[in-house]
Formats: structure tokens, C-alpha cells, sequence
DNA sequence: GATATTCTATACTGATTGGTATATATCCTC
DNA sequence: GAGGATATATACCAATCAGTATAGAATATC
């Protein structure tokens, strides 16, 4: 996984894979069928295990509550030294290859997926007063999602656990007044 | 520029350059050097003709109008379908093999040097009170910077012109109050 | 119009890509 | 302890990677 989210799906090599799992090349594909089936495999981890904050921050009680906790959670993450830099959902192929294209468009539906949950969250809370009666939850849910984008991409230019943290609350103003 | 800004620097081979150039191997050396200095001299290029919104963002009049005109600038950029998707500054090399780390280098003091001039520009505007005394431009930057990179990735998924500008319209909701 | 020079085209380099065939060793079952 | 299944290790595959040597063609200079 750490390589994948180091170096991205076409940056990392077989001999990568191999050479840093302490095991053969037969042994790898007999464990995980071939690269692009390890990554999805990669990457369903990287969901279950990595981004938690994700989960977290849907079940808050409030739509504030949702974006800081998505928001912060993302800090957190992307701002955590013991891990790689950046998000593998979004630099694990964001431009590519042919060859690899079915893996890009495959994260490209990830992240529609985590679009649209952030979405329907929202929405509730409108439905619910949580959020005003003029508000557009398919947008807010879009401009939470670029700004945690945002932040990966600062992330993998170097970017720190505090800036990262400062990102997260000017994009929380928003909801200093009405949203 | 187009085969690197669609597929990366990774992702672009030299069969893939020739060909699209209907030029044969040893000219596009004899011409460029080799592929790095070529993707070197496509950034400049892009710098210089495709991201003008910056340059004219800069020029603003005042603080908010630099956010806007950056902001709907890279939101018309991304989502101008005659083009292609995303950025090249950003999804040119994200992460990459150890091979193409030069290249990412290059993108990550390329996006570094926009931070920078942006936050120079809020500073002047903080101390002409164009922006409130207790205002952080250096936070402020890399917010704005953020949400353009945000951008980048959506436009990189499918996202529309539409949906990015309502992306920017949320982001510029920050001005509505001090900030 | 001959000579020098630049440009291009074909073919090739060694290295590396993802992926396997085959042969050997290990282990589990009976 | 014999037999069968599973796992590993070595060696290999064709294809492609970035980059180049060499030879031929076009062009410019004198």
C-alpha cells in the first residue's frame, strides 16, 4: 500500500512489489492475480483502514460537524508524518497511460462515490433545518471534496500538518454565516 | 503539451510523442534533448500561454477580486472541454517511480512559486487594509491555492464548468465576511 | 555543379516492463 | 513414512521503455 501511495500505479514496479515484500514474483500473482487486481485490493484497504475520518464525519450529528470532521480528518491524515504523503486515492493515477487507465477510472469512481455520500449526508441535514432552506447540498458536498483534494495535492508538495489544519478553517468560515 | 497534460509525465511515451508529432525519434532529440527537458519545456509553455488567469489574477485591484478572478479563472480553464482535463501542474507528475522524481520536483516548486506569489500579493494587500489586520495571507494563499488544486482534481474526474464554478462561488463566500 | 552540411529514416541498443513455464522444495494427509 | 497437494525459486517470455548509431536524402554554400 505504502508504495502504491508513494509512487502511484504506474510508478510502481513488479520488482518494487517484489523486492519490498520479501517475496518471488510467482508467489505475488498466485496471492493477488495480477498488478491491477492488487491494487483494487490495495486500495479497498487503504478505504477500510486509512480513511476512517470519512465514516467518522458522516455519522456527526451536524452538517458543521460533518465538514470539520471531514475536513480535519483529512488534516490529520495527509499531515501525518509516519504515513506518505498526499492521498492514494488521488495520486495513485490521476493522469495516466492506456495501460492503466481502467485503474484511474476506477479511483475517478471512487471518488464520485465519496462525492455522493458527503451529498446525501447533506441533503438530510437540509431536510432536517440543519442546513438553510436555500442552500445546495450537491455543491457544498463538491466544494468539501475539492478542498480535501486540495490538501492531498498540497500534502505531496510538502506541505505540513498545520497548514494543512489552517486550510481546514478558513474553508470551515463558510459556515461562519449563512450556508 | 496535450500528451503530457492528458496522461502525465509517466504515462506519455516516446512512441506516443512521435507519433502525435509525425516526427521520427532522432529529430525530437536533435530538437528537444530528451524527454525530461522536453516536459520541461512544455511547462514553460503551459506557464506562459495556457495559465494567463493567474498573471491577470494577480493584477487585481484588490484582494477579492485577485480570489475571483483566480478562482473562475482555473474554473474556466479545467472546464473548458476544448482542452484537456485537470492540470498539467498537477496531475504531470503527482507521484511518481524514482525515474520521473525529477520531473515531480519541478511540479512541486512550480505549484510552490504560485503559493508564493499569491501570498505576496494578499501581504501588499493586508498592509494597504485591503485585507483586516488580524488576516493570515500566507493562510489565505495556500487556502486559495487549495481549492484550485481541488479543482484540478474534479476537472481530472469529470467534473463540468458549471460544477466548478460553484465550487469558486463557495470558496469566495469566505470575502463575505472578515476574513 | 561539386562540396559540405544539415536533416531524417531505419534499425538497433541494453534495460526494464508485466507476466509465466518449469522444476524443486516444503508441508499436510493418510 | 509414502503420496499428493501447495508453495516457492529460478529462469524465461514477448513487448516496451528511453535513447542512439549509422546510413541516406535533402539543402545550402561556394
Amino acid at each position: 500500500m505504502e508504495l502504491f501511495w508513494r509512487k502511484g500505479y504506474e510508478g510502481t514496479s513488479l520488482s518494487d512489489l517484489t523486492e519490498t515484500l520479501g517475496i518471488t514474483r510467482p508467489s505475488l500473482y498466485a496471492a493477488f492475480g495480477n498488478k491491477e487486481v492488487l491494487f483494487r485490493t490495495v486500495l479497498k484497504r487503504y478505504e477500510a483502514n486509512v480513511v476512517t475520518y470519512r465514516r467518522k464525519a458522516l455519522n456527526a450529528h451536524s452538517a458543521y460537524a460533518v465538514a470539520r470532521e471531514l475536513l480535519e480528518g483529512a488534516a490529520n491524515l495527509f499531515g501525518d508524518e509516519s504515513k506518505p504523503a498526499g492521498c492514494l486515492g488521488v495520486q495513485g493515477a490521476l493522469a495516466c497511460g492506456e495501460d492503466a487507465e481502467p485503474v484511474r477510472q476506477e479511483l475517478v469512481a471512487n471518488r464520485s462515490a465519496g462525492e455522493r455520500a458527503l451529498r446525501q449526508r447533506l441533503k438530510r441535514a437540509k431536510t432536517e433545518g440543519d442546513l438553510p432552506a436555500d442552500s445546495n447540498p450537491a455543491s457544498l458536498a463538491r466544494f468539501l471534496s475539492a478542498v480535501v483534494y486540495g490538501m492531498a495535492v498540497l500534502s505531496a508538495g510538502g506541505a505540513s500538518h498545520k497548514e494543512l489544519l489552517q486550510v481546514t478553517e478558513l474553508a470551515l468560515r463558510i459556515w461562519s454565516q449563512e450556508s
